[in-house]
Parts: structure tokens; C-alpha cells; sequence
RNA sequence: GGCCCCAUCGUCUAGUGGCCUAGGACUCUGGAUUUUCGUUCCAGCAACUGGGGUUCAAAUCCCCAUGGGGUCACCA
């Protein structure tokens, strides 16, 4: 039998990074084992604008490199692949189920439930639902139907059972069918409820390996019982740990994002967010955080780091294996292997796998990463030249590892700038580094013999300043600081030489000039 | 509260009775390289929740305690 497994992601609107770890498991698995991977939509909440809240959930799957077999957009042979599209089929195992006495019609309205469950906690016991419907005749049930009445279908849960499985990651475990309410399958419209559906589904997908989060545990008997009550074949279940929040046990929530602000080791990502963001057009945090997967995408990680950090998180090779390709896992990926303890999604890790996969992508992906981060910032236009791209080009040359995501470029926006403001000048290092004695005025000696050098390198600059700080009797060391920040505004950066070379000689003889006059000015 | 799950360095993890004076990676600290930052290299800090068993031998098996988490809807 081949491998099938699946995802069915509400369409909120986002993709959790959470979620995006339970898919990937499945995927994985299905992909080791030569199957299928599905994508189902769990669309009950029907209001939703579809697109609006799809759209996100399968960019996500596309930039993760997860494509799947079936479902949206790709279509296959076990569809609909929509929830809100399946709804005969959920009727039909309805009434098998209402048939063979295996549900019944509760006619209790929902206050008289809520009165059973208060009065089971006044006196402290554990609730379990009044079957009072079940004791009603058949003619008494025609006749209440007859009359309108409202009715939800609960399964009947066989209270003298247990019910066992054995779960691919926990092993053995067993639940008391006497302790279970007999839960409602169908509401009184006759739309089904979760529980229901995703097993109708399930079997009717053909699904082999339910793998999905340990918060669903506790869903399995009910939902084992719904399989042996319509005859079908249980798969088998492997419940995984949820995603928990840096340095936590607990899961990780969009509804604590406050809290995570102020989290020591989520910090830096939300600080990333507050920089970058902005200044790409999308609104600071409240748009994206990095619960979201799209908030990767746009702050600019690789997919193949997030892949690789999200792989590992809950799941190991070996003793040793940390950085992985797609290839090595998916050939390596086994549920024995996950972890049973909540894993913490843990910030410094991702980076570091991140700055290992960038420095295996070839220069010219980085330039065409780096591109769209520049023009949406206003530094480049949207139709870059020749001439443009080859800056680029070299800036990210000498930028190297400090280029860590790709929004990191924006770092070093003083490349693209025509002209350097006094307010993007460092404004302690200017003070520190260039009103400094002698300094302002030796910068303006300094930059005449820039402005006549014949060679405009790296080397060449270099050389320059050695002949130069040789004459004055000064060490070089005195000048470098002061005209990094001169021709930058920045305190600290790429090699000096190679940054003025790049900005180029008019450009440095210039800003050169400025700076240095200005601390001249403020020294007198 | 009932039920269920979980428990190794700060973090992610290895470990399925002897290869464990517990291994790797990230973080952190120190050093080397680099006239900045970063990179790279080298070194270091750092853990079996507690208590009882079982056994010649326990991080590993059993029991209890403690702690953490999940779940108890006409949500998914």
C-alpha cells in the first residue's frame, strides 16, 4: 500500500511555523516513502474570502519547495479537496451511523447540556452526557422531528470499552471510553464538526499516516471509534510535538505575540522585523511576525535553512548531523527519530543554519534575492541596469558573511545613496573618530591625493594611504575610522579599501570634503 | 479538577542496561587571525528533576513524588 499522508490547514489567512513543521513531517514522510502528500482545506467556516485566506497558506507551501500531490490547484482523483465541497459525503456516513444505531439524534437543547455540565461540577464530578434522547420511542422521535424540533447527532460512545492505539512516536496508549461524553458529530443544520469530518475525510482520502500535532491526542479514540463505527480501516497516528516558543514548553501561539516581544531569544527577530519591514513597504510587525512563515520569506531567510531548521526541530539524523540538505532528509527522515518533548523553535540555530546556506548560494542568487529588497526601499528603480546590478554585485562581494538574510543589504544602503545626510552620519562615531585633533584637517590633505589618483582600486587606495600617512609620520590607523565614516556614515563595515572603491572617487573626494569641513567648523 | 502526554548542558538534541569520568550543534566566555565590524580557526564553561526499587551494572527498566504541557465545545 503506498504512503499516504496529509495537511488540512483552516484558511486563516497566515501559515503558522508551527503547522508548517507538522506539514513538513508529512511530507517528509511521504516523499522517504515514495507516496503522497495531500493538501486538504478545512473550510467549515464558510464567510472567509477563500482567495484572501488560502492564498498565504500555499505561497508558504511553494516557497518551503513542499509541493503536493493533491488538492488545490493541483486537483487529483480523491477530490473535492475542499471541506465545504464534501458535504454529501459527510451526509452519507451520517446516516450510516444514524442507521445502524451507532449515533443518535440528541434532542436536548443546548442550555439543558450546559445546566448537566454545571451541575456535574457543583458536585465535583467528572461530566459525562445525559443520554435522555436515547430513551425516547421511535414514534416519540418522528413525532419531535415532526414537530420541528432542533436535534444535534452525537456518537455513541461505548462506555464499557477502551479504546488503545498504538501511536507511531508515543507508543501504546489507551483511553477509558467511560470517561468520554458522547461527542456531537453533526449541529443542528447538519454540518459536521471536526472530529467527524476529518475522519470521514481521512478514510475517504485514503490517508495511510495521520501525523499532526500532540494536541490532537486526546481527538484519537473519538475519532478511532467514528473508523470501527462506519466499517473503515484505522490509519495509523503519529503524534508529534507541538512547536513551543523559544526557550518554552509552551506552544507557540499568535495570541502571545506581546509576550514573545520581550522574549530574549525571539527578540532579535521581531527587532529584524521593526528594521527591515518598513522600509519595504510592509508596516512594521503588526503585519508579519514570526509565528507566520511568510515573516521568513520577507525578512529574506533561505527556504532551505527554514527547511533544514523546522526538520530538525523534533526530529535528528544522528548524534552529530545538524545542517542538512532537503536530499539528506527526506532520505534520512523516520518517525522513530522524533522527539516526544515539545520543542522550543530556537532563534540563534535558525541563523546559523541560515548563514551556512547562504554561503553555499552562488553570488549571482544572492544579487537576485538582494534585488527586490533594494528597489522596494527606493534605492534602486524597478528596472535595474546592467551597470546597477554589477554594484550590487560587488557590494554584496565584500559585504560576504555579514550578508546573513537578504534583507540584510539594506545595511549597507550608503552604496546606493547619491548623497550622504549629516542625520545618516554615526552620529558617536563622527564625534569620536573624526573631530579628533588633527584628523579633519589631514582628511582634507588626504582627499586632494584621492582626487588625483590615476587607479581607483582597492590596492591602489590602500597604497595611497600608507605614502600619505608615511609623510605625515602618522599610522594609518588614525585615518581609516574617520574615512570609513566620511564616506559612509557608518561606524563600522565592510573593508575600508574595497567600501571606497566602490563608492567610487568623486563620491569619496566629496563626501570627504564635507564631513571634514563640517568637523573642522565644529572644532573651531 | 478528570483524562492523556512529556522530563538529559541556557537552547536544539545523541543516548533503547556495560562502549557515559554523558557525545554533537547553537548560544555564551577566552585566545589567535583581521588596524573596525563580521568571518575563520582553536580552547573553555555547561545537563541526566527528586526519591525508592530491579540488576554484578541504570540517563536507560519499574514504582512514587515533583514539575511542565496538552485536552476536556453545536472551534479546528
Amino acid at each position: 500500500m503506498t504512503v499516504r499522508t496529509r495537511f488540512a490547514p483552516s484558511p486563516t489567512g497566515y501559515m503558522h511555523i508551527g503547522g508548517m513543521r507538522t506539514a513538513l513531517f508529512n511530507w517528509l514522510y511521504a516523499r522517504r516513502h515514495g507516496g503522497q502528500f495531500i493538501l486538504r482545506i478545512d473550510d467549515t467556516d464558510k464567510e472567509r474570502n477563500l482567495d484572501e485566506a488560502l492564498g498565504p497558506i500555499l505561497q508558504a507551501f511553494k516557497w518551503m519547495g513542499m509541493d503536493w500531490d493533491e488538492g488545490p490547484e493541483v486537483g487529483g482523483s480523491h477530490g473535492p479537496y475542499f471541506q465545504s465541497q464534501r458535504t454529501e459525503i459527510y451526509q452519507k456516513a451520517l446516516e450510516k451511523l444514524l442507521a445502524d444505531g451507532s449515533a443518535y439524534k440528541d434532542f436536548d437543547p443546548p442550555e439543558v447540556i450546559q445546566a448537566d455540565r454545571e451541575a456535574a461540577q457543583e458536585e465535583k464530578k467528572q461530566y459525562l452526557n445525559i443520554r435522555r434522547s436515547l430513551e425516547l420511542s421511535n414514534e416519540q422521535v418522528t413525532e419531535y422531528e415532526a414537530e420541528g424540533r432542533k436535534y444535534v447527532v452525537r456518537l455513541l460512545v461505548p462506555r464499557e470499552e477502551k479504546v488503545s492505539l498504538t501511536d507511531a512516536v508515543r507508543g501504546d496508549v489507551e483511553f477509558d471510553c467511560g470517561l468520554i461524553s458522547d461527542p456531537v458529530i453533526a449541529r443542528a443544520d447538519g454540518s459536521p464538526l471536526y472530529n467527524f469530518a476529518t475522519t470521514v475525510d481521512d478514510a475517504d482520502l485514503e490517508i495511510t499516516h495521520v501525523i499532526r500535532a500532540e494536541e490532537h491526542l486526546s481527538n484519537t479514540p473519538v475519532q478511532i471509534l467514528i473508523y470501527r463505527a462506519l466499517g473503515l480501516n484505522v490509519p495509523t497516528f503519529a503524534h508529534i510535538p507541538f512547536v513551543a516558543a523559544p526557550g518554552t514548553k509552551e506552544k507557540l501561539s499568535k495570541r502571545k505575540l506581546d509576550k514573545y516581544r520581550k522574549n530574549p531569544q525571539f527578540k532579535k527577530m521581531f527587532e529584524a522585523a521593526d528594521r527591515v519591514f518598513p522600509r519595504i513597504g510592509l508596516g512594521g510587525c503588526d503585519g508579519l511576525d514570526p509565528v507566520m512563515v511568510e515573516y521568513y520569506e520577507k525578512i529574506g531567510y533561505l527556504p532551505d535553512a527554514v527547511f533544514n531548521a523546522l526538520a530538525r526541530l523534533g526530529w535528528s539524523l544522528d548524534d552529530k548531523t545538524e545542517v542538512m540538505s532537503r536530499e539528506t532528509i527526506i532520505e534520512n527522515f523516520s518517525l522513530e527519530r522524533v522527539v516526544k518533548s515539545p520543542a522550543g523553535l530556537d532563534p540563534d540555530k535558525l541563523d546559523s543554519l541560515q548563514q551556512y546556506w547562504m554561503s553555499e548560494l552562488p553570488a549571482s542568487e544572492k544579487t537576485d534575492h538582494c534585488l527586490p529588497y533594494l528597489i522596494h526601499a527606493g534605492l534602486l528603480p524597478d528596472l535595474v541596469s546592467d551597470d546597477q546590478r554589477h554594484l550590487v554585485d560587488q557590494v554584496i562581494n565584500v559585504f560576504g558573511q555579514r550578508l546573513s538574510t537578504f534583507g540584510d543589504i539594506l545595511e549597507v544602503d550608503y552604496f546606493f545613496k547619491a548623497e550622504l545626510r549629516e542625520s545618516d552620519i554615526d552620529e558617536k562615531g563622527f564625534r569620536k573618530r573624526v573631530c579628533k585633533g588633527e584628523v579633519p584637517k589631514l582628511l582634507l590633505e588626504y582627499s586632494q591625493q584621492l582626487e588625483e589618483l590615476t587607479e581607483w582600486t582597492a590596492s591602489s587606495i590602500e597604497l595611497s594611504l600608507q605614502q600619505f600617512a608615511e609623510s605625515k609620520e602618522i599610522s594609518a590607523g588614525l585615518l581609516i575610522p574617520a574615512l570609513r565614516i566620511c564616506t559612509t556614515g557608518a561606524a563600522s563595515g565592510p573593508d575600508v579599501y574595497e567600501t571606497l572603491a566602490i563608492v567610487g572617487q568623486n563620491l569619496c573626494v566629496e563626501r570627504i570634503n564635507d564631513v571634514a569641513q563640517r568637523a573642522a567648523d565644529l572644532q573651531s
